[in-house]
DNA sequence: TATTGTTATACTCTATAACTATA
DNA sequence: TATAGTTATAGAGTATAACAATA
């Protein structure tokens, strides 16, 4: 059931869509994050730390701004996470070549270890998925795929 | 494509799951994260501050404790947050009946309507759930409720 | 003894503003 | 002048440990 403000406006479009929406929300705060909190707790990493291990693909280097757009916040806050994905050896800071301004970052093999394996662990589906028939996955999917392509 | 770990398992499941799996926490990156946090900075909220107004249900008072847990956060962190959300006059501590080491919470009048603001936006479907059609939302809809019970 | 809420402490994330070294 | 990265600072969330009041 939706809840209104008194005197606010009425829920616009059809329930299901209403419910699809809070059934996404429902699942992204329950399942999904338990999820990511629990991965990330057991490799030891905060959750902008593996965002960033994330971002940073092996192989190609990024500037500390550009990690800044990949992580949605301030360039100031760049420089501690950097610093404590190097102090681990996951990160190594390297002078860009044609700009001496710029730092490029690239990860390290231990870095590129630890990106693998949490991007292994969070791929992985969890039962209530897996208990769908291979058709309702199929359907399910091709109906994920217009929601996430449709933005 | 799945990134696996060298020398790791394979990938467990049909690949459909995975891709279901996948495209869920896309979706809850991007398009649920910006509009969950577009809205809270909007109301002036703290995302711990917005949780805990949905989990204080008007004429339900739940003790601190309780919050802790809907919060799933330890009870020393409930202070500074219902500090804030009280200087607000959003919500109020009161004495618990019977057990006098308990103060309960309840949501002041514009408590009440903050929290119907909230959730109000919060379960406005995103244009493109509403761009489906009505049998392809209702078909969505009841895998999702799948998903989602299943647990 | 155990529980409720608080305080003290320490760490991380977040933004803004000021600084440096380059461009 | 403008940009890349850093530093300083302040506010908020998080956990652990210790505490007072109460059960």
């Amino acid at each position: 059931m939706t809840v209104k403000a008194p005197g606010g406006a009425p829920p616009r479009g059809p329930a299901a869509a209403r419910e699809i929406w809070t059934l996404l929300v429902e699942l992204s705060m329950s399942n999904l994050r338990e999820r990511f909190i629990g991965t990330v707790t057991e490799l030891e990493l905060s959750p902008p730390q593996a965002h960033a291990l994330k971002v940073l693909r092996p192989g190609n280097p990024i500037a500390m701004r550009e990690l800044a757009d990949g992580l949605h916040c301030d360039p100031s806050n760049i420089t501690g996470i950097v610093d404590r994905l190097e102090a681990r050896g996951l990160v190594e800071r390297r002078a860009a070549p044609g700009d001496r301004r710029i730092k490029t970052l690239l990860l390290t093999g231990s870095g590129v270890e630890l990106r693998a394996r949490l991007l292994d662990r969070l791929s992985e589906p969890p039962p209530a998925i897996a208990a769908l028939t291979a058709d309702e996955q199929r359907q399910l999917r091709d109906l994920l795929r217009r929601v996430v392509g449709g933005r």
